[in-house]
DNA sequence: TGCCAGGGCTGGG
DNA sequence: CCCAGCCATGGC
């Protein structure tokens, strides 16, 4: 009997989709008419969020969605991570603040190179930067009528034949070469980023770092949101924020400190706690800023 | 308009 | 070890 379909429900329970899919580790998610459409493996795919977990609209007839649910992570007991998170006064508020905001799983190339590319970017430019990439350097995936041309995420080997000229005109900027030399290391098989999942978190970090343009947070952010090292804990400006604000608001620790500090705080699902205080700093609204007098028009230009 | 963005590398104390 | 300056680019 063949049960393949284009549909599925995913029952899942504290799965904040939305949250979870723009909260900065994937950047191709676009929602459209209240659902979230996407590529994943070379297969584009539809979203919903409803009151019995997570509707899934496919192109192509699926088998079976292990795929998905490795993807989605769908399968992890929400309840049984958050109950390992520190219980201070900035984790209580920043997973109130969203519930159900979970980790993705992602494919290692995709996450590599996205993470590349965000350094000093703003999530927004992020995603323009990698559609273009795809837009330009991936291959067309099959979608339904009506939803337009979607691109599969270029492959290392694909990325590894096009100019310097090519990335710089898609808004990479100074990343460029690093993200050029690392498609030719992968696809040379110099790095064999599925290696990775057999070795230790530090042994895994250390092979990326060999990268240039790979730090240790960019490493951290692969070896969580691709390996699901749940103990990497990146630290980008918003983290470092959250923990100064809300962690030393006296005294700001020395990076030797600090990075003690996350490695021993925040328990054995660290990244996790690191994905709420992210989201938590990100989303509050900004501080005592007085809303502006609705009479008070803002500073009038000088000519 | 200027500050800042899911940083990393280099060179100087 | 710690820090400043630099690297492109565009959002707000």
């Amino acid at each position: 009997m063949d049960s393949a379909a284009c549909r599925t429900l995913l029952s899942v329970r504290d799965y904040n989709l939305a949250a979870t899919l723009d909260s900065g580790q994937a950047f191709r998610w676009a929602e459209r008419n209240g659902a979230w459409e996407g590529v994943i493996d070379g297969r584009w795919i539809q979203l919903s969020q409803t009151s019995e977990g997570i509707a899934v609209q496919t192109c192509a007839p699926v088998h079976d969605w292990c795929w998905l649910e490795r993807y989605l992570q769908s399968d992890i007991v929400l309840g049984s991570v958050l109950s390992t998170f520190p219980d201070d006064q900035p984790m209580r508020a920043s997973v109130a603040a969203c519930r159900g905001l979970r980790l993705l799983r992602q494919d290692p190339w995709e996450c590599l190179a996205s993470f590349m590319i965000s350094s000093t970017k703003q999530i927004v430019q992020i995603r323009q930067i990698v559609a273009l990439l795809c837009e330009r350097f991936g291959a067309p995936v099959p979608t339904p009528e009506g939803c337009g041309t979607v691109f599969s995420f270029p492959t290392a080997e694909r990325l590894a034949t096009v100019s310097e000229a090519e990335l710089r005109a898609c808004k990479m900027g100074f990343r460029a070469p690093n993200v050029l030399a690392a498609a030719r290391e992968v696809a040379a098989g110099n790095i064999d980023l599925n290696r990775l999942r057999s070795l230790s978190v530090q042994e895994a970090r250390d092979v990326l770092m060999q990268l240039r343009g790979v730090g240790e947070k960019i490493a951290n952010c692969v070896l969580l949101f691709a390996y699901g090292f749940q103990q990497a804990f990146p630290v980008d400006v918003w983290v470092m924020k959250a923990l100064r604000e809300l962690y030393f608001p006296r005294r700001a620790p020395g990076p030797r400190r600090l990075r003690h500090f996350v490695e021993t705080h925040f328990g054995p699902n660290a990244g996790y706690a690191q994905q709420y205080l992210f989201h938590y700093m990100r989303t509050r609204q900004p501080r005592t800023r007085p809303a502006p007098h609705p009479a008070s028009t803002r500073r009038a230009r000088s000519r």
